[in-house]
DNA sequence: AGTGAAACGCACACCGC
DNA sequence: GCGGTGTGCGTTTCACT
């Protein structure tokens, strides 16, 4: 959990091939970016301990699991106090429904990701989120059509 | 790639793990879940088999790439024609800033989440967006917090 | 910082239940 | 279906450049 070093253009190249598939054979990876395992192995465990590699994880399929529908949801209140956002977070962050929870700039206040199998599902995780604290308004919205969803965050930016 | 089989309770604890954590040894998820490693293993080939798991990834820190800021766009259009649409993807696929992409119901036409280091680099990539195609409406909100962000699904639905 | 080889440990196959 | 035992292979260490 060093300070992050700087990173170069063969860390940005693990980085790329780690964010498609993290179980690339070290190997692979060396051969990849012109290395051989040993320097290639520590450069992971490099950017592991840096902290810029968090974690690895398993993606599911959402229809798989019957979570195919995406709904976003506006949050508005008029109670900007820090108990209130307290007691929203917690509550929030405790619906396993809601993959993705925002405190927004603009008109919207908060801004949830949730995924529900079907519209009845979205009702019921609605009337848990109403019912957690008071809320001014709540609009929903559901995506139609997935186009994109990825975990690779671009690298262009890196210092 | 069969035909998903029903899914057991064992099964679900297992993805529950792995969804947080594919680095676990066979071993350790199979104490975890009462069994052996052989077993754990099978249950696991076949849950890539049947693309409940689709992938194993690595997640990076935005901070520590430089993408610590987050926009939700949304578009409106007027040209609701399947050519217009195909050249909306295209452009919007291609652009990595963007992470999400959703085509949407209700008043707005597509919703995008676009991570970024600065209000500049977001600036860029909005001209970039709107030098796409043409465009009726745009509108930009920046996420002040970033209260939850994950990639486990919930697994209460599974049949 | 990189290379090559050696040692270790785990994923995976085989077999019996 | 589950469990145990083994073996090959990939990861990780070490000695050296």
């Amino acid at each position: 959990m060093s300070l992050s070093a700087k990173l170069d253009s063969i860390d940005l190249r693990i980085l790329d091939l780690l964010q498609q598939d993290a179980t690339l054979q070290i190997a692979d990876i060396a051969a990849q970016v012109g290395l051989s395992a040993t320097p290639c192995w520590r450069r992971i465990q490099r950017l592991k301990d840096a902290g810029v590699i968090t974690r690895q994880v398993a993606l599911l399929d959402p229809q798989k699991v019957n979570v195919g529908v995406t709904v976003f949801v506006s949050v508005r209140t008029n109670n900007h106090t820090q108990a209130w956002l307290e007691e929203f977070r917690a509550a929030v962050q405790a619906i396993p429904e809601v993959v993705e929870f925002y405190r927004m700039s603009g008109e919207v206040d908060y801004l949830l990701r949730v995924v529900v199998p079907d519209i009845a599902a979205y009702d019921r995780v609605y009337k848990r989120l109403i019912a957690s604290t008071p809320l001014h308004d709540v609009s929903s919205s559901f995506a139609m059509e997935e186009l994109k969803l990825t975990t690779a965050l671009p690298l262009s930016y890196v210092q």
